[in-house]
DNA sequence: CTCTGTACTCAACGGCGTTA
DNA sequence: TAACGCCGTTGAGTACAGAG
């Protein structure tokens, strides 16, 4: 399971950030650090009289912790850049929390197999141990307790736990593995801690499948100081807002820097990992809650601002609506073919009647007050108020101004709606949109050569020009395409 | 059959405007 | 200024369907 040759980690919850950083007020002179040698994991305090403690008293630290008298030592700090670790040199100072492996003399394996990172491997068993799906989610108190720190508590060890389930971490990984930091152009090198990212592979369902590697790469963002203070005593006094703030943090940082919009359940498992191995006082649970529910628990949460973002925020995402329509259902009750749209003379649909037009004309104002409309709903209820739109302006006695009208369907003001207007009002081929692209067609060569002729062209045109040799380029490779 | 993701839904929270 | 209510946002539960 570890390594043959025997090594000493001085693990921690922070590395290169706070090793470079001076610290200031009340911690001045006391530097934690987590060691781990082997199998052995040990976390300890070092009072130093400098700002920093320094190689030698790391060095005593680590022989009399584990009884290493007369070994020479190798001290490495891990550093986050290079995800890996870096021999520490005399006269440096370190500041804890910091992650640092000692390596005794003349064993330092040069190759593979590797050294796992004991911390995390537990904490990654610990999850595993108690796996479940979203829909299995049975933390005993309900919502309420995941919205309510103070119910943590009740969160005995008499709850039940989620029913074990197969995953990526269930089964005992022999960690001799070709591993994915090494290629073939990398010469061998000592493993980057997280090891367990080998261990990672893309989800199977996931519509994104080039993270792989993302692991070693991965790093817990860096919060605000407030939020930074709240996690390091173990979150359990951050509010709503702010483990709101600290889980988008996370959905972002995976999703912009690494394009993953699906993370597979080792994955999840591999950030709750990071998570805890950089702020340790989360894993410490109150009240004698079972720390693998605390897990569990942070793992649901993310889960459930990746899928809530999926559908809120990243819906036009090119992945996520792949997924969705690889997995989409049908509706329990939609017709078989979409009803053909309603012609502004035809009468209103017969499922409409005054009152139920009041109640989309309402609804569609509300909808266009609010910053995340129901854009489909928009559409329908602009789709089955055609008729009476149609009637109102065309046939009222008075006709009414773009006021009243602005006033009453404000959506037609909106410029994707007034298109898909125009395109229920038109039938066939002869659409807005066709008869809009045609006229300028006709004017186009007139347009451009207006444009080209101005002594600083505005920036539509620009774009226009760049969007035009894009597509020109497009349909030069489509036409070699189809000509092979 | 299990796992996973989506749709639909509800409830809590917090911001904001109104009113006494 | 405090109390109140409305409403948007967010987290989370449930049902269901597709994939393997």
């Amino acid at each position: 399971m570890f390594c043959s040759s025997p090594c000493i980690l001085l693990h921690s919850v922070q590395n290169i950030q706070t090793y470079f950083c001076k610290r200031v007020g009340s911690n001045l002179g006391h530097h934690k650090f987590l060691l781990i040698f082997g199998p052995n994991n040990k976390k300890v305090e070092i009072e130093s009289n400098d700002v920093g403690a320094s190689k030698s008293e790391l060095h005593a630290a680590a022989v009399k912790t584990f009884g290493l008298g007369g070994s020479e030592l190798i001290l490495q700090l891990y550093d986050r850049d290079f995800s890996d670790y870096v021999d520490i040199e005399d006269g440096e100072l370190f500041y804890g929390p910091a992650k640092l492996r000692v390596v005794k003399g003349q064993e330092q394996p040069a190759t593979f197999p590797v050294t796992i990172n004991n911390a995390e491997d537990s904490i990654n068993a610990e999850i595993s141990d108690s796996g479940s799906t979203v829909s299995q989610l049975d933390y005993t108190a309900g919502s309420d307790f995941l919205r309510d720190n103070s119910d943590f508590s009740l969160l005995t060890p008499n709850s039940p736990s989620p029913p074990p389930t197969p995953n990526a971490y269930s089964t005992p990984v022999s960690i001799e593995q070709p591993s994915t930091s090494s290629s073939a152009d990398d010469p061998p090198s000592l493993p980057a801690a997280p090891l367990t990212s080998s261990l990672v592979s893309p989800h199977p369902t996931s519509p994104v499948s080039f993270h792989s590697g993302w692991i070693t790469k991965f790093q817990i963002p860096v919060q605000p100081p407030t939020i930074e203070s709240k996690l390091k005593s173990g979150g359990y006094t951050m509010n709503v807002a702010e483990r709101s703030l600290f889980l988008d943090s996370i959905y972002k940082e995976v999703t912009e820097k690494y394009g993953i919009y699906y993370p597979s359940k080792a994955q999840y498992d591999e950030i709750i990992t990071k998570l805890f191995v950089k702020y340790p006082s989360m894993k410490t649970p109150q009240d004698n809650m079972p720390v693998g529910n605390l897990k569990m628990l942070w793992k649901h949460r993310l889960q459930y601002k990746f899928q809530n973002f999926r559908k809120r925020v990243a819906f036009e995402i090119a992945a996520v609506q792949k997924k969705k329509l690889k997995v989409a259902r049908k509706p329990k009750s939609a017709p078989e073919s979409p009803a053909a749209p309603p012609q502004w003379d035809e009468e209103p649909p017969e499922t409409e009647d005054d009152a139920s037009i009041d109640g989309h004309i309402c609804w569609l104002q509300d909808e266009k007050r609010k910053r995340q409309p129901d854009f489909r709903g928009v559409s329908q209820s602009m789709a089955l108020t055609l008729a009476d739109r149609r009637t109102w302006i065309i046939s009222s006695p008075q006709t009414p101004s773009l006021a009243d009208i602005k006033s009453k369907y404000p959506w037609l003001f909106d410029d994707i709606q007034l298109l898909t207007e125009m395109n229920r009002i038109q039938d066939g081929e002869v659409t807005f949109f066709n008869s809009l692209r045609a006229g300028l067609g006709r004017y186009a060569s007139g347009l451009i050569k207006a444009c080209k002729g101005k002594r600083a062209p505005h920036a539509f045109f620009m774009e226009a020009t760049t969007e035009m040799e894009g597509y020109r380029e497009e349909q030069k490779i489509k036409g070699i395409v189809n000509k092979q």
